[in-house]
DNA sequence: CATGAATGAGGCTTCATTCAT
DNA sequence: TATGAATGAAGCCTCATTCAT
């Protein structure tokens, strides 16, 4: 009982620690979100954050976990299940969507911290998770292809375009601007793009 | 006499300075490029570069602009010469890979500065340039949707997928991969897109 | 009843914690050894070591007398036992080497804590037993001198070189040099140093 | 000019600073010898010390570099010009002796800094130089065996001895005590070690 | 014009110790 | 007794910038 309490605080704190660190990084940037700036945020001396994360790079890179963490839950599943390859990029469309307007600021940390050159941050590329997203739309617009339902595209191209559409709709989120019928609006582009609508 | 020998040294250590910065900043990141650093490529004293450039920021920024210079030589006149918005786009591609293939480095720093977080560094929504950029994109595809060229489409989704499809474009040359016909291919996706096959 | 039991814990654990920070000295150093890998080491918590112990320098000190506790049982018999300098002098060798062998880590790290000029450290000179060696030493030149065993000798000088040579074959036995016979070289040195052979 | 004017600047620099943190390892030890001190010694400020030398390792490397090239003026010649092994084992004697006389603090600083466990000390097994003594000591005591000079004795012990016999004459020093005759007795020591005196 | 020496702020990290539970 | 969370001091290092020469 006592070990699980011990945990709990533990786990809290990380958790306490990690937000207050997305809090920051989302208003100064990474290179300028000093653990100083976090502790103070989080209310909590200088020392803890060192006790409880081993330092600035795992900080980090528990933020990233965490992201990733809420995003698996809300866009993953309806991707998997979709029958066809038009309703695996819709559904991925829809679900980014739905993410990005229940965690926007999660979403742009995100953002800055894969495309961030701090020596803390875990860049895009040495991340699995990200190339797997250009992989996984890639594989899509493949079996797309395959089935008869997409042009021949290149699938690496489409991926990085479908995500500076997902990008830009982050960013009206962000600046408040109405983002009703920009899935649809996006999903129209994807097909066009794809060539899902020529029958 | 002596004033016009000077100006003429101030402003070729302006450019070597220049250069050096995207030396470095191509070889380390933004964050990491120190003026140190910068000024040891140059091959002169730290002192110099704070004696002809007010400092780190105005640096970056002179970077910027000598970047812009370049790019408004190739990129531009065809994209204003051409007659009808499909053509301006596919100039728009053309000129851009040309320009990349060129000037690679330049261009990965010019994206660098822009995405970086550094507090010097010259950002992307500050910059009128790039702005125009998504503006001007953005206006050629209104003028194709009311000249009936083009479907109905968000012009700044359209501007932004058309960025990323250059970034990856980048991306592959910095990369040494062929990109032959890789201009062909970006060309039919954005005439996917914005639905200027339809007749 | 409660206290005799919380006693024996007392004791137990200090003892366990002289053991652990024994270990980490020997592998890391004194400077090195914090009090969190020494508590890890013993597979207590953090708390324990500042509870059974006043602090790191306590704890050291701690270290210093258990070690010579071990050593007062090994070595010190004999040499007070022997009938003539010559006899005191070789039981201090040899009584010093089969400790050596038998407790290698505990007389590098006695060694160590002597030498370091980590703050928490009881440093040579302070200690009332470390020069007691010295003096015992030179008593016995002195003696031995008087006695017309030994040539005239600076005692304080031959008790020096006696302790580097010992020294020496605590590095030997460090080293897994095979040591054999190294006792009876050292007895032959000071033998000759001391004047012993003479008659 | 310019150019050797600013040389000699650094260079006096350096050496200011090497003799500061000489003075300070000397009255606090090594551990607790920190820039801050060392800086504040100098008189200058924090920041000159990490421009003109990359760092506290760095600096403690120098301070041995410094001792040794002021031991090399004092030592080595009489050494090697030694006609027997016996003559050459007296010149280190006393020419160590007279190095100590005048330069004890250099001295007392290169035997903390080789003993020391900071991790910016240079340790006595990685350099060269200190393995080197031991060695030439070695080798005189081998050639002086192999000239029928010196009885058998094992070369490494003789030299711990030896050395351990400079260090007790370099503590004298530094305590005030008249060192009048403790060469003499020193040489004598080693020659009744060896047994230089068996004809 | 140019140099490079000097400064001091700012950041990260490690650690002994205290204390509530 | 024991735990481990929390604290804050202290150290090292990097760097943009200023300034005398």
């Amino acid at each position: 009982m006592g070990r699980v309490s011990t945990s709990v605080i533990a786990q809290a704190r990380r958790r306490q620690l990690v937000e207050a660190a997305i809090e920051v990084i989302d208003e100064v940037g990474v290179g300028a979100a000093s653990l100083v700036q976090i502790s103070r945020r989080a209310g909590v001396s200088r020392g803890v954050i060192n006790y409880h994360v081993a330092g600035r790079a795992p900080l980090f890179e528990a933020v990233v976990e965490h992201v990733y963490a809420l995003g698996r839950e809300v866009v993953a599943p309806d991707t998997e299940s979709a029958a066809t390859a038009t309703a695996a990029i819709a559904a991925m469309i829809h679900g980014s969507i739905a993410f990005y307007t229940r965690y926007p600021r999660e979403m742009r940390v995100l953002s800055a911290l894969f495309v961030s050159d701090d020596p803390d941050s875990p860049n895009r590329s040495g991340h699995r998770e990200h190339a797997d997203e250009i992989e996984r739309v890639a594989a899509i617009v493949e079996r797309g292809h395959a089935g008869g339902e997409f042009r021949a595209v290149d699938g690496r191209l489409a991926a990085a375009m479908l995500r500076a559409a997902l990008d830009e709709a982050l960013a009206r989120i962000t600046a408040d601007v109405d983002t009703t019928g920009l899935g649809a609006e996006i999903e129209a582009a994807m097909r066009a793009l794809l060539g899902a609508d020529h029958l």
